[in-house]
DNA sequence: TCACGTCATTACATCGATGTAATACTCCCA
DNA sequence: TGGGAGTATTACATCGATGTAATGACGTGA
């Protein structure tokens, strides 16, 4: 006995405005002229019945749902949660509802998401990929339209990014004008950059491409691993502190892992920036009121998702076109965290 | 010519195996036996031709889509965050799916918002309020099952709940046993105790039952209204100290809220816990990885979206049985931001 | 006054899955 | 070997909204 069929229908709506369902269906759909007359007339019934169509009826027969679904790997990251709130805001300024996944739980999620995301009718897939390889993609048939933003390599789907890798050279030059000469990278260390993690892989070849330029070495001893969390920056920067080698700069693949960081370096006693500079990635809100205050790489996080709503928008309107890549300009906030010259630090061992 | 019209369905399944479309959909739901025979012979249909089920037409024939809203108020604090991570988790668990929707930016979001859980043809809908009235719950018809979270006073739904009095109570206990005597409160002031601001109303009422034992009165100069975000929380605080009033501790009404008072506070030189005590509500993760880490109070987050997804599963599946409210425990996590005794501000103008 | 065009309205079929009731089939035992 | 129990399968109707084609009403011009 579901709660739906308790509610009224357009069959009722019309009984009560004596008129048939297929008028009711022209008042609210608005496709065929109504007489001014019948329309009040079914309007008034609509409110007095409090109507409201049934999505699962109208999705079956138009194909369309109103519905997006949204995945990304973890919620709870401050990148995330921010534009996931974006995507909610853009998506209702169309009239779209959004449906959330998270795939970074559970190796298997990729392929449930996309098997899911046939399942629940949706009209498009907005898809922000950590290790979802091309290939499931493209390999799986009767997806729906999919648009994938960050730094993916990837072609044959509708894409909005930003250019990662001048980012990460703007970074790490930023870093080395401010005085900085080893650098410590978390994020993800050289052999690491496989097709897999190309965002990753972007950034890193960026700062590496910087301290060539700069005629400095990528010494692997300052990479390091790390999950994409406040804790897992907090872990790598304790697994660095523990290698015991001199550095005199940290820059973080996210501001979470910055702002984990930021933590240890402080639990050690060492001063930011006096001692050693660290920025981020992301610009998110809590980038401004850490302490110091995070250097970090922003973009605008609502353009960034408009950009891919419009990218779906298109594609499901028409789903021959080619598909398109967009680049969304990013740039470098100069904080508090990476006023330089840095003193450096020296572990003891070296001492 | 949407795409769903190119899937294949049970219609097509059932031509390939050579059997009617029932038994394809007697294979799926395993409601009635089928034979082993035909069986695999059904299942390596679905195989090949890739089918999936559209779930618009079976929320139509039954009445539930296996689409669960969750509407919160805005999913960028830490906070919100991490609790829609946890509903988009315990949901997939029971194979559920999560539309999201935003109240906090419109006024007119909350009304607009249950019109919406009654389109999208929502089995039942996890509500957040801020400033939801019971009345719109109350007053609107046809809503499909709907569980409250947090502390809104409302009986005439299901809920899950902390005990928000008390724990204010706890924290202000707290902060007095290390020693602050004028606890500034960043949360909301004692004449905008009103039904909309329950949840406010009960920490705020909290405080001052501790105080009120102390033989400390509560300071209204002392309480801030401020926005919950850390951007709100940073607000506040300089608001507070542009009032020039002693104070010794600061107690916010969420950690967000708390980490921009942080960050005031150092700006401004005020050491914590040196001078001043600080601590929040929540605990998310970043409370651990502030500097110093911040005193909150916690709860576990899963088990308070576990209960939520219960009561709606029991509610759902019973429409009838009288309402229940679930409290979750609650516990004071110390950390070193509340390490008293405080040496206090004093604003220069009173010195 | 009648035929014809215009526009509002209606009857019907359809989207895909599934419950109901009826049918076909298998197997066993008298 | 035929009847009955029991099971696998099918035909059909249905959920609610909406496109299509047909009907109805009305007004205009000859």
């Amino acid at each position: 006995m579901p709660y739906p069929s308790s509610r009224p229908t357009m069959r009722d709506v019309a009984e009560r405005a004596g008129v048939s369902p297929k008028t009711v269906s022209n008042v609210v759909t608005g496709a065929v002229t109504v007489s001014e007359n019948t329309r009040t007339r079914v309007e008034a019934a609509m409110v007095e019945l409090d109507f409201v169509p049934n999505l699962s009826a109208r999705g079956l027969r138009n194909g369309r749902t109103g519905v997006i679904g949204f995945a990304l790997p973890d919620l709870t990251t401050a990148f995330s949660a921010s534009i996931a709130h974006s995507v909610v805001e853009a998506a209702h300024a169309r009239g779209l509802v959004v449906q959330i996944e998270e795939t970074a739980f559970e190796p298997t999620r990729e392929y449930d998401l996309v098997y899911r995301a046939r399942t629940h009718q949706i009209d498009g897939l907005i898809l922000n990929p950590v290790r979802l390889q091309d290939s499931v993609v493209d390999h799986v048939r009767h997806l729906p339209p999919v648009v994938l933003i960050g730094e993916v390599e990837q072609h044959s789907t509708d894409r909005v990014f930003i250019d990662s890798r001048q980012a990460g050279r703007t970074a790490a030059q930023h870093l080395m004008d401010q005085g900085a000469r080893r650098i410590v990278i978390l994020g993800g260390t050289a052999t690491d950059m496989s097709a897999k993690q190309a965002a990753l892989g972007q950034r890193l070849q960026g700062v590496l491409d910087a301290l060539g330029s700069a005629q400095l070495d990528a010494a692997p001893e300052l990479q390091v691993e790390v999950r994409w969390s406040i804790a897992g920056g907090a872990e790598a920067m304790r697994e660095m502190l523990a290698r015991e080698v001199a550095f005199d700069a940290v820059f973080a693949f996210t501001d979470s892992i910055a702002m984990g960081a930021l933590h240890v370096l402080h639990e050690y006693g060492l001063r930011v920036p006096e001692d050693v500079l660290v920025m981020g990635f992301d610009n998110v809100e809590h980038a401004a009121y850490t302490w110091p205050p995070l250097t970090t790489i922003s973009f605008d996080h609502q353009d960034y998702v408009t950009a891919a709503l419009d990218l779906l928008a298109s594609r499901v309107a028409d789903r021959g076109s080619p598909t398109r890549a967009v680049e969304i300009s990013h740039s470098l906030v100069a904080r508090r965290s990476t006023e330089g010259p840095p003193r450096g630090h020296t572990p003891p061992a070296s001492l």
